[in-house]
DNA sequence: TTGAAAGCGCTAACAA
DNA sequence: TTGTTAGCGCTTTCAA
């Protein structure tokens, strides 16, 4: 059986309350009454049950982090960045993986709820507007959260997100500038938001300098490395293909070029790329769009950890700019 | 205020035991009363507080896990996986990252025993043997815990491992058999546990086969990416260097092919390269030495669950085969 | 089949 | 300065 309170009172002498009121360094205890009930504390080798803490005190000092595949490096950075924050601040980080599942959503929902976390980050529910069912099971837990790149006009919520469509665009006036006239845009496709986002981004860059962004030259079906590998490959046999790339993310753009090297062509005199995101691992000299994860991840904690302290505080939306990263896959015309 | 079992007792006029017994399904209730519990429990919204029911059961069914840094691939996908034998058994998964500092694990190890987690997933904590102080504390914790990759004959504990030597020495093998005599191996240096135990499965097969393994060929100082860029443009600038490399991992093959690509070489043509991960997002078709990442996590977690279910089990120890990826990183010669 | 009451380990209000 | 007592929300005897 564990250490508790209760044996320590009774070892000692002293009632619990005088005990709790040492051991959580309360005043009102004498010095020496404190200090000899600290020592049997050490001796017995006693941990304060958190549990029992947490329903007395009405708070777990946990927060519940909502990721949709930790195994992909932008999210676990930012499990990084929000457990440092947590961590420094005394609180625990409880994770879970939807793995894109709605009902996986609701289920951790809940049992964040059940579980009474003080606090939840979720990241990238990518819920379209306040209807969204996931959003409700989230406001109504009555618990404070923090949305991390879900900023809508229509939702009324703490939330921390990069400026993608600006990104975007300052990525396609980059090309431009360079000299590229015939630009490529590769996403999923319009059912992921922060593609479209981006693609507007890119589309707002070509109306402003008076290019025009070829239909034909906006592809679907790259998200991930696999996709732009694909991609990479029908875009080397293309008979005419854009001579810029811009890649919905560095994987999309590691896929085009994995393609590109494996078919004997170069970076960039066959095929410009710029990426998005400035993942730390990455095997070529990419030019890229750096969305600022850690600073984003850090923030997100931040500001749940204050809203949880102070739930009354006008709605927070932080906005954080990109920077374009300019490295060698670009190449001048 | 949360509604409790207590006002579901009052609304429906029964006994709190009766809700309790209702809403977990337990025999003896009879059927009717159930369901006007059950549908009271709806109407009122009502979610258990978990808290309270993991301190009078003594089980929270959260399970730790400590990792060195979430931001690292093998680490990540280790993370989706245990959460999701986690999440399927009805366990959740409170995350600590230790950063490398003992003191932070030490810390985690007390938080998860304060916090009453079920077990403990231990992974890489690269003790070195018995008397380490992580270690003790974990195992004075009476939690059960799983390590993960840290099988030492002298620690009596469940743990799963890959076979690192047996993996290095293949590896070595192969390239012998593709025509190299000139083999390189790089690696962290002699304090990494997993370094040492894989330069010394290249040494064995070198000795079984009769070649050579020059001092000079063993790198030191490339435990990742950027360890492995700096190597490769210093071997680029070895006037006598191995023909063919094994990295510690994927992320240090990277780093080297990296530097050779921005220097102009061919891979395989100019240095043949071995990792060691087998990494989802690998850039180039590198020959590779998979461990098994997934099935490791899995695994271990099932074997925590296992020894939670049944802690008077024999100790497990699972040592999973590695396995040769052969793709187009290696000369042959 | 249902209810009353004790207990899980802690905090906190109040009394002494 | 210390002790008594009543919770926190739930489970689990045991009695009715």
């Amino acid at each position: 059986m564990r250490v508790t309170i209760d044996d320590i009172a009774r070892i000692t002498g002293y009632a619990k309350s005088t005990v709790s009121a040492s051991l959580n360094n309360k005043p009102g205890v004498k010095p020496e009454t404190r200090q000899r009930i600290l020592e049997a504390a050490a001796e017995m080798n006693y941990t304060p049950n958190e549990l029992a803490r947490s329903l007395s005190n009405r708070s777990t000092r946990t927060i519940g982090m909502l990721v949709r595949d930790v195994g992909h490096p932008f999210f676990s950075r930012l499990c990084r960045a929000v457990e440092k924050v947590a961590d420094e601040r005394g609180y625990s980080l409880l994770l879970s993986n939807s793995d894109l599942s709605e009902e996986k959503m609701l289920r951790s929902i809940r049992m964040m709820k059940s579980k009474i976390v003080s606090g939840i980050v979720a990241v990238h529910l990518e819920v379209r507007d306040a209807e969204s069912p996931i959003l409700k099971e989230l406001q109504g837990c009555g618990i404070p959260y923090v949305l991390f790149g879900d900023r809508y006009e229509t939702i009324h919520a703490d939330c921390v997100e990069a400026d993608d469509y600006n990104g975007a665009m300052q990525a396609a006036e980059y090309l431009i500038e360079q000299g590229h006239t015939d630009i490529g845009f590769a996403y999923a496709g319009p059912s992921s938001v922060y593609g479209t986002r981006r693609l507007n981004g890119v589309k707002e860059a070509c109306r402003r300098k008076g290019i025009a962004l070829r239909e034909e030259f906006i592809f679907c079906g790259a998200g991930n490395m696999a996709g732009g590998e694909k991609l990479g490959m029908k875009l080397m046999n293309m008979e005419h293909r854009p001579t810029a790339l811009i890649a919905f993310n560095d994987p999309v753009a590691m896929g085009v070029i994995k393609s590109m090297y494996a078919m004997g062509k170069r970076l960039p005199e066959d095929l410009s790329v710029i990426g998005f995101d400035n993942l730390e691992m990455m095997p070529y000299p990419l030019t890229t769009v750096d969305i600022p994860y850690d600073t984003m991840g850090k923030k997100a904690a931040e500001m749940l950890l204050e809203r949880i302290r102070n739930p009354d505080e006008p709605v927070q939306r932080l906005f954080l700019p990109t920077k374009m990263i300019i490295r060698d896959s670009v190449a001048r015309r």
